[in-house]
Parts: C-alpha cells; structure tokens; sequence
DNA sequence: GCTGCTAACTTGACACCGACAAGATTGGAG
DNA sequence: CTCCAATCTTGTCGGTGTCAAGTTAGCAGC
C-alpha cells in the first residue's frame, strides 16, 4: 500500500493470478508467458516460479480458483431457489464471465492433474453440480437413472459454454449468452 | 520410395501433419513444437515452417482436416440410414478418435481463423451437421424451431465428447465412448 | 537494538523454441 | 542442356521456461 514498490510485494501470488486471467482472456492460455506477466506484476523473471513452481502450477492454480468460482455460482442458484435450468444457466454465465478460467479447467495437458487445491475445488464444483441436479423433479428423469440425468445436463451445459467462448456458435443467436442459453438447454429438461 | 532419404522428402506436408497428431495425442497441443516434428520426420529445424507458414499455420492445417473428417463421420451415418442420435454418436466417435484434431478444431487462439481452407472445411462440416439434424422428426420438435433443436443437440454432443476426451467424467462410466454417449445424449432425442 | 532465521524476490545462466534470411539441392518445363 | 521454381538446409536472433545461487525483507527471541 505504499507508493514506493518494496522489495516483498505483499500481494504477489494473487497480483500474478489475475494478470494471468487477464492476459489469457486477451490472448488465449498458449501465448500465456510468465516473463510477460512477471513484468506486467513489475516483478523479476523467476518470480513467478517461485510462488507456482511451475508454469503448470501457475495454470493449475488458476484452474483451481475457477473450479471454486464455479462451485460458487452454482451455490448461489441454488440458494436463490433456482431448478436446474437455472443451474445451467449459470454454469453458462460463470463461464462466458471467468473466460480464461473456464478455458484452462478442462485442458488437463496444462495441469498438474495430481494437485491437492485442485482435486479438492474439483470436488467441491462436482458435487455443487450434483446438488443442482438432485433438484430435478422426479418425472422427468422417468427412463433414466439420476446419473445419467446428470451427466445429460452437464454435457448440454458444457457444450454450449464451450461453443460459446470458442466462438463456434452462428452471429444470429445475438449477444446474450444466459439467454441463449436458457432456449438451447431447454428441449432437455422440458420435453414437450 | 527410395531406401535413402532424398533431398526431397516428397510427402513431408502430410508427415508432419500425421506426426502432428501423434505429438498432440501424446502430451496436448501446448507441448507441440514444430523442431520436435521436424526430428520426428528426420528433415531440418525449419523444414515445418515451409510447408506451413507458422506454427499457427500447421494447427489450421490439422484443424480442417479434422474438420473435413469430421463432415466425412457424419456423411457416412446419413448414408447408412442413421437418424440424429446415430450422427450424434458419430460425433463422438470422430472426437475420440480423432482426438488431437477435436482438440485443435475449437481453440480459435491457436489458429488462423480466416484461413480459406480451414473456412471451407468449416463450412462443409456445418452443412453435414445441419443436414444430420434435419433428419428428425418433426414431433420431436415441436415447442422449438429447428435452429434451437440443432444447437441443443450440437451442445449436448460437443458437451460430451470434451468431457471425454479431457477425462473429467467418472470412470464408473466404463470404457466405450460410443454406447455411453448413446446413453447420455438419448434423454435430448426421446424425452419420456 | 541486535541476532539469526525463513520466506520472498533477484540475478545470472543454459537449453530450447519460433521465426527469419540466405544458401544449397532437386525435379521438371522449355 | 538450361533455367527456374519449389523444396529443404544452415545459421542466427530474440524470447521463454527452468534451475542454481545470491540478496533483501520481515519477524521472533533475546
């Protein structure tokens, strides 16, 4: 909080995270560079390594902190009263809004698959999706068990988010991402 | 065709493709480098680039082939009579198959997006899909136009095949992609 | 206040990579 | 046989990730 940059940052770890964010959502995760953004913190070249090890642990850091941004989310649909629909739409939302995140959560090659902060925040989004999908009426999971309920809504969901980020999806569905969304998923959970 | 290496490698544009692939298959399209691809197919450090432009160059190239083989899976269902659920497992098959150009296709920071080829490779995988989804039924349809009906079941599928090919589903799933995805895409296509 | 300790950060170095320029080799058209 | 264009090589440059060793800062205990 001084004007003068000390020597000890105070605040490195978290300053290299969200320049990561930053620098990703501008230019994708594979111009990601850690000497780029040790100079974007105003720190030395290795500095990053020290707090991450690794360029894999800096990026699984990040796929961690998204993991619990997603866990977050869904919690917070959940807690307003919302069914799956609206579940999915936030899954929908939390991807186009944590967009470097979201990018590097389901890219295991980047990761240290193994990491503890990662397997636990995964954990955590896993079973916050499992609850959002624990509140589908009964009636409408008739001829398929809860599971594969699931892993129905998780692929719908995850599809779009992805086509969304990646640009994949035609112009004419408009600039609303929760809206298109919510029209996209519907024919699964209200057949008819 | 000769036992010695001529100068001339003769079909270097598809051997670095084809190694392309294999590299990505191994260790993800971020641990590709194009001198590794050149030692694999014995030629100098800056043979690829030739051939390619750029890196991001050969990342297009693999991407509308992949593209192409995609429209080539969805072709082949349609001609053997299949409906929309038999081109969605189709769908997987190719990313599963196929895995490192699936992973290519749809990171647009790693390519060159206006590249013509990959534009027109593009275009004829769009047409097969949309021609696989004009197979259903009208019934099935009903409630929502037929441009929502084709993203829901593009989203549902392109959801679970990246969920697939990056691990994150439950092993409990077992081993074959294709009767998995026949479960989990099923409840899109014959609600109740 | 001083000492010692540990974490945070810097400096320097090395191998590797992508990209570019310039040269060598080849096959083929005329 | 000549010439040309495409293919591939060689050499080089700046940038990057990672490691090792040194430097600085905060902090507990005396």
């Amino acid at each position: 909080m001084r004007d003068t940059r000390p020597y000890h940052h105070g605040d490195l770890r978290r300053t290299l995270l969200a320049a990561a964010a930053e620098a990703i959502t501008e230019s994708g995760p594979a111009a990601l560079s850690l000497r780029d953004l040790a100079r974007r913190a105003g720190v030395s070249h290795a500095a990053p390594a020290h707090h991450f090890g690794d360029k894999a642990g800096l990026l699984t850091a990040l796929a961690a902190e998204g993991f619990g941004l997603l866990a977050d989310e869904l919690d917070r649909t959940r807690a307003a009263g919302g069914g799956v629909l609206d579940a999915g739409v936030g899954y929908v939302r939390f991807a186009v809004a944590h967009r470097a995140h979201f990018s590097v959560m389901f890219q295991p090659d980047l990761l240290n698959r193994t990491d503890p902060e990662l397997l636990a925040a995964q954990d955590r989004a896993s079973g916050a999706l499992r609850s959002a999908v624990a509140t589908v009426e009964a009636p409408q999971r008739r001829g398929a068990d809860a599971r594969i309920a699931g892993l129905s809504a998780w692929s719908i969901v995850h599809g779009f988010a992805t086509l969304w980020v990646s640009g994949a999806l035609p112009a004419d569905l408009g600039g609303d991402p929760e809206e298109a969304a919510r029209q996209v998923i519907r024919p699964l959970f209200a057949p008819g």
